[in-house]
DNA sequence: TTTTACTTTAAAATCGTTCTAAACTACTTG
DNA sequence: CAAGTAGTTTAGAACGATTTTAAAGTAAAA
């Protein structure tokens, strides 16, 4: 399935925009990146793209599924191209994200569910330190 | 020990207005809140303080061990009183957390950590969802 | 082809947070 | 106690990420 496919399928009008955003990401390699990391990006394609654009793309995106955001506690939004489930490691010190693949990490024993709530994923973060 | 030696033993100067956050902060009741909900306690605690101070005063506060600070990736910092190694549900529709002992969870197997960096700490994040 | 709804854009606005620099205060030393 | 000094508080400015605005442009529908 092409990129034009794929955005259709997600109820996305293929735009000019939204065509060079997804030949970036939609490449099937994982990556984490902000949308600032990804103006580059499009710049060193030979395009452009106002920044309010990029937002609205990454938020259409992560709502129709394509791409991830991250839980963590950077100031700037931290996306992520590996959409399935998968934990990370987080240096505290660089704000450097490494994927740990979901067989890697396995449950032994979860708490209960809060009442009136259903469990919508888990997430594991591993924070790590340079060896000094 | 009272809040004022707690603040001496951290290598805090009891400041008037550090006695004011370790008096609401360092109650002993497990709570999460930002820095515009605590502004808001000393407000109604009688009290008034500088934004740039409350800030100042969590940053210290987190670096010496007496408050956490919660990997989210919500726009405003989140603060955590229970310093104690736990994990959260998280519901991402209203940014609601709940806290879930470490007790509560057991980990059968974790990933190597990567050449040359050190486990610092690993976190759970349950999201959850409302039942419709 | 015309109409419609959706999208892009530059620029301004917003919002959480940090910085600045001057006034203030806790602690130290005499 | 009386300076001295190092650390702290503050209002307001600045900052940086993100969102909003409103006008122009484009894709899809009719
Ligand atoms: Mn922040
Ligand atoms: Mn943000
Ligand atoms: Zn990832
Ligand atoms: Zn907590």
């Amino acid at each position: 399935m092409n990129n034009k496919e794929k955005l259709r399928k997600a109820g996305l009008r293929p735009t000019k925009q939204r065509m060079i955003i997804a030949d970036i990401l939609l490449d099937g390699i994982n990556r984490h990146f902000t949308a600032e990391i990804l103006q580059n990006e499009i710049n060193s394609s030979g395009n452009s793209m106002s920044i309010a654009t990029i937002y609205n793309c990454l938020k259409k995106f992560r709502n129709c599924g394509l791409i991830k955001q991250i839980e963590s506690s950077k100031d700037t939004a931290i996306f992520d191209t590996n959409i399935n489930q998968h934990h990370h490691f987080l240096d505290e010190e660089t704000g450097e994200l490494i994927d740990i693949e979901n067989d890697e990490v396995n449950l032994r024993k979860l708490p209960e569910i809060p009442q009136g709530y259903l469990n919508n994923g888990v997430e594991v973060l591993i924070k790590i330190k340079k060896q000094i």
